[in-house]
RNA sequence: GGUCCGGUAGCUCAGCUGGAUAGAGCAACAGCCUUCUAAGCUGUGGGUCGUGGGUUCGAAUCCCGCCCGGAUCACCA
């Protein structure tokens, strides 16, 4: 039964006259006032004609009458505070714990399609701290949107080509002595950036060589071999010279095998990958036919601009001068292969907000071209992720590596759980399970936790500090929600399918039921605004009020059955409300630690 | 300079489709382990919600100006 069409039809009766659904403003009430439900009764003075707690009283008064599951209610100024009776909540907690849904819906064949671009790394170094924070909110989007019936294709666009790549090719054929990850070692990913900062320190000494003699250092770029070997690469490359294409996908090889290992520590994956040396040939093409069409022109030079001062942008170059791509090139590509494979109802880009103005663009030439979805693409803006000492900065050495950053991060699980005494008597393997899943529990849930929006400080002292609002909290309440119902279990208890409606439950546990119903609408509203955060934040609510109450329970101990079947029943369902959420969230939970 | 985003407690963050005395955690201080897991719980102190106007019965929330911070405006990706 819905309480907001109950109160409004009250309400129309009582005044004998429709009204707009939007003026029964029905909110939770505050945690210092009795009741569960409050009637914002300001916008309703119009039609009363009355003071406005002459109004909250008079409509008090008759859902009291008239409704049922209206067991009381207090008026403060204009706030009719609703005490819903005990019988509703115990009804609604049966009716979640037939369906067991927790707000999610699965998705049908012909539900709409969603693709979503995540990740998207280069091939020259490894994973950052950036990248896990694309990561993460990218699979948890995916799971979001699962959730919310949606088709979803997880997608990945891998920069494999490109200058970039040419210099760690040219380092490690000048100076690795065919180094390979099994000869050294290391993870392909890592042995690769190894080179590209090699060649990037060698260059350098290049430049000031030159520059003590007496060139700018403009003078020195240009006259740089390094550079111009790097160039020469990738005009072999392009042209599909055996030796430097064999090289290049022997190198990129390792990476894949380095990134995968990430992605698997993380815990996210993919549905279909694209290489843009595999689209960024595509992109010309429909560039091309653009500017057959007129929608774009061309410059003397040759060069194809796209005209966008209409929009309120300015000239947009898509080929330069000689032809070749640029980046918004192989996204128009790309964009055109993905819509062949599938049929995309809607695709999204999970990308910094450094590039907002790309995806401003890239959205009106999708458009121009005649590309249906251009107009809707979805650019999922996330903020940088700053130290608490400054911005990283991969020149100064403040980058964080993912893989070191996941290492740590376990490893301080691992010994904060064994200076608590929570691993005795486990197994090594059961010590590493734990640790890896409070560890990146840790991690996963310090970062979504954060509107996306919003640039945000990492700080990894705090983050694997396990107190208070992180993720090893809410993984604890969850280990003894399961910890309780095992006892039960040993103890005989069968828990009821269904639980009889006239137990006497206390005020706290009938918020605790109304919370869990909550959880639907946190699921949609976390899917229409494309954030995490709001499912992060809802659980820990959930969790903290549990835990104030879990010292009072006394589940086990309880003399009447009812009300112990109940407390049991309500305990299984917030774990498992814990659990779907998390797993929103691409976050794992214990079953004990 | 143009455009976009942010500014809430010492620190990290919620709250933003307008509603009651602005909430958590961390840090500080004071309590609670014969108890279903103390990675917990309880309490104390801590705020011109960047700033000035406007709309409203009511503004952290909506509108306008300004200040501060960030991003972007490349024949880089």
């Amino acid at each position: 039964m819905d309480i907001q069409q109950s109160v409004q039809q009250a309400i129309e009766n009582l005044y004998g006259q429709e009204i707009q659904p939007s003026l029964v403003q029905l909110q939770k009430t505050k945690k210092e006032f009795k009741g569960h439900l409050t009637l914002v009764v300001f916008p309703l003075l119009k039609i009363s004609r009355k003071n406005p707690e002459q109004t909250a009283q008079e409509i008090g008064e008759y859902l009291m009458k008239n409704e049922r599951i209206i067991s009381d209610f207090n008026v403060i100024k204009g706030f009719l505070n609703l005490t819903i009776s005990s019988e509703y909540w115990i009804e609604l907690l049966n009716g979640i714990h037939a369906e067991k849904l927790y707000g999610t819906t699965a998705p049908q064949a012909d539900s709409p399609l969603v693709m979503i671009e995540y990740s998207s790394p280069n091939t020259n170094k490894p994973l950052h701290l950036g990248h896990i924070r694309n990561n993460l909110l990218g699979f948890s989007l995916s799971e979001i949107l699962k959730a919310n019936g949606y088709n979803v294709v997880k997608t990945n666009i891998v920069n494999d080509r490109g200058i970039h790549i040419c210099k760690s090719m040219l380092a490690w054929k000048k100076w690795g002595n065919g180094a390979t990850p099994e000869s050294t070692g290391k993870k392909g990913d890592h042995l690769i950036g190894d080179f590209y900062v090699l060649f990037d320190k060698e260059y350098k000494k290049e430049l000031a060589e030159f520059q003590s003699g007496g060139l700018t250092k403009e003078e020195a770029e240009a006259q740089s071999k390094l550079m111009s070997e790097a160039r020469e690469m990738l005009r072999k490359w392009e042209a599909g010279d055996k030796e430097t294409v064999e090289l290049w996908k022997m190198m990129n090889s390792w990476v894949y095998a380095g990134f995968d290992e990430t992605y698997k520590a993380l815990g996210v994956d993919f549905d279909k990958i694209y290489y843009e040396s595999e689209t960024y040939l595509e992109g010309k093409e429909k560039v091309l036919e653009g500017l057959q069409k007129g929608v774009f022109y061309q410059q003397e030079d040759g060069s194809v601009w796209a005209d966008l001062t209409a929009d309120g942008l300015d000239n947009k170059l898509l080929l330069r001068g000689d032809g070749t791509s640029v980046y918004m090139t192989q996204d128009i590509g790309t964009a055109k292969l993905r819509f062949d494979d599938y049929p995309i109802n809607k695709m999204v880009y999970v990308v910094g907000n450094e590039q907002n103005y790309h995806f401003q663009v890239l959205s009106l030439l999708l458009d121009k071209l005649g590309f249906e979805f251009g107009k809707g693409l979805v650019h999922f803006s996330y903020g940088m992720v700053e130290l608490p000492e400054g911005k990283m900065k991969s020149r100064e050495g403040t980058v964080v590596d993912a893989d070191d950053l996941i290492a740590e991060m376990i490893e301080t699980a691992r010994e904060t759980s064994a200076e608590l005494g929570k691993l005795d008597g486990c197994s090594e393997e059961e010590a590493q399970k734990v640790s890896e899943i409070v560890g990146l529990g840790a991690l996963k849930y310090f970062i979504l936790k954060v509107d996306p929006r919003k640039n945000m400080v990492f700080n990894p002292k705090e983050s694997i500090d396990f107190n208070g609002n992180t993720g090893p909290f809410i993984q604890y309440t969850y280990a003894r929600i399961q910890s309780v119902l095992r006892k039960a279990a040993e103890q005989g208890i069968i828990l009821p399918g269904s639980l009889p409606l006239n137990v006497a439950i206390s005020e706290k546990e009938e918020t605790l039921v109304q919370l869990i119903a909550e959880f639907e609408t946190v699921v949609k509203e976390a899917a229409e605004t494309y954030s995490p955060a709001v499912i992060a934040n809802y659980i820990y609510d959930l969790v903290k009020e549990y835990n104030q109450f879990y010292h009072d329970f006394s589940i086990l101990r309880e003399t009447n059955n009812d009300l112990r079947n109940f407390r049991l029943v309500l305990s299984q369902n917030i774990g498992n409300v814990i659990k779907t959420g998390f797993a929103l969230l691409g976050i794992d939970v214990p079953e004990r630690m």
